[in-house]
DNA sequence: TAGATTGTTAATCGATTAACAATC
DNA sequence: TAGATTGTTAATCGATTAACAATC
C-alpha cells in the first residue's frame, strides 16, 4: 500500500463497497473501470487510481473481478474482523441505532448500553440492558470494546468521549453535533446530521450554484 | 457573492454556524480569524477566504462580530426561512427523526408522514398521523412541501424519490444507503451512516495513516 | 497614531483527469 | 494475434496556505 492514503480516497472506499455489493446481487462477474464509472459517477481514471493505491486488482483486457474486488475492499476497510461496540445515550436516535439489527449481522455487536435517564436504565434493547452511564468506565475496563458510539446531547458528549478514551476504545462514532477533542491516536467518525440538512438547504436556496 | 462556491466551502458553513452559536452562548462579542482558527481547526487563512466568498464581514484590527456573522451565515444557508418537510419510512430511524422536536423549532416542520407498513399507518407521531405511502403524491400535490426525507429501505428509496420529484419537492434528505438518481435541479443531501462507520473502521485498522 | 487584523493576490500543495505504454 | 483495459506517469485543475498592502 502507498504510504499515506488521503481521506478523499478512504471516504470513497465504502462507496465502492456499496456498488460492488449491488453488482454481486445482479450476478455481474467482472466490470471495467469505464462501466463502473458510468454507474458510480466517478471518472474511470479516478477509480483506477483509487484502487491502485492498494494493489493491482484488475486485469488488462478484462477489468475487475467483482467478487474478488469486493473481498479486497472489505479487507482494506477492516470489515473482515468483528468490532464490539457500546452506545451511550438511548434517546430516539440511540434506540434507533441500538435496534438496528443489521449492525450485529455486519459484525458490529453492541455489547453495552448506557444512559443517565432513570426512565431508560433497566430497559432492554436487543437483549442488552441499559445501564447507568456511571458504570461506563468500569464496563470498558472489564470488557474488550472497540468502538464507542455517542448519541448523547451535545452537552454530555465530550465528557463521555473522555471516558471512552480512558476506557481504551479504539475509535469513536459520534452523532452529537460537536467536534470531539480526543488524542490523535483515536479516530473519530462523526455524523453531523443537521449539518447535512443545512448544506441541503443551501443548495435549495442557491440553485444556480449547481 | 462569487460566481460558484465549491462544495468544500458550503460544507464548512454549517461548521462555522455551530461554532458561532457556541461563541454566542459564551457571550463572546467579536473574534479574529486567528482565534476562531484555534477553536475550529481550520487555518485562519481559510476562514478569511471562506467568508470573503460571501462578503467582507470583518473589520480590520477588530475581527468579526460574532452575532452579525452568525446572522449572515444563517442567511447564506437559507436558515432565515421555514421549510416544510414530509418523511417517508417510519422505522426506527424515521421515528427518531420525526420525534426530534428540535427540527420543528429550527423552522423545519414535518407536515406529513408516510409508510407502507400497516402496523405504522394510523400511528400518531408529534400530532401527525402516519399515512399510507400510496397517498404521498396526492399529498405533495395538495400541500406545499419543500423537503422530502427518505428513511425507507434501500429497495424502496428510489421509487419514493421519483414520487417526491414528481410531487415537486425542492430537495431530498436521504438516509437510505444508496445514491439516488434525480434531475440535476433537485439537490439531494445524503447521510450515509454506515459509510461513516466503515471509514472509521479503516482508520482503526490503519493507525499509521493518521 | 500604532497595532491589529482583515481582504485579497500570489504561491503552493494535493487531488483529479488525461494519456499511453504495458499486458492480458 | 488484435482488442480491450489496466497500471502508472505526466498534465491539469482546484483548493489551501502564505504573504502583505489596505484599513480600522
Amino acid at each position: 500500500m502507498k504510504n499515506k492514503i488521503s481521506d478523499a480516497v478512504v471516504n470513497r472506499l465504502p462507496v465502492y463497497r456499496r456498488y460492488l455489493e449491488e453488482l454481486i446481487d445482479e450476478g455481474v462477474e467482472h466490470i471495467s473501470s469505464n462501466e463502473l464509472s458510468r454507474r458510480i459517477g466517478f471518472t474511470a481514471s479516478q477509480i483506477r487510481q483509487d484502487l491502485n493505491n492498494f494493489g493491482g486488482f484488475g486485469q488488462q483486457g478484462y477489468g475487475y473481478n467483482v467478487e474478488d474486488l469486493y473481498r479486497e475492499i472489505n479487507s482494506i476497510l477492516g470489515l473482515d474482523h468483528e468490532y464490539s461496540m457500546v452506545i451511550v445515550g438511548l434517546g430516539n436516535l440511540g434506540q434507533a441505532i441500538a435496534n438496528h439489527t443489521r449492525y450485529y449481522k455486519m459484525g458490529f455487536p453492541i455489547i453495552g448500553m448506557f444512559d443517565i435517564n432513570p426512565k431508560l436504565i433497566g430497559l432492554k434493547i436487543n437483549d442488552i440492558e441499559v445501564q447507568d452511564s456511571e458504570n461506563l468506565v468500569d464496563f470498558l475496563k472489564t470488557h474488550k470494546v472497540d468502538i464507542g458510539i455517542i448519541t448523547t446531547t451535545k452537552e454530555a458528549a465530550q465528557s463521555i468521549a473522555d471516558k471512552m478514551v480512558e476506557g481504551g476504545v479504539k475509535g469513536i462514532w459520534n452523532f452529537a453535533p460537536l467536534d470531539l477533542k480526543v488524542p490523535k491516536r483515536i479516530p473519530v467518525g462523526s455524523v453531523h446530521v443537521t449539518d447535512t440538512l443545512n448544506s441541503l438547504v443551501y443548495h435549495i436556496v442557491h440553485p444556480d450554484q449547481g
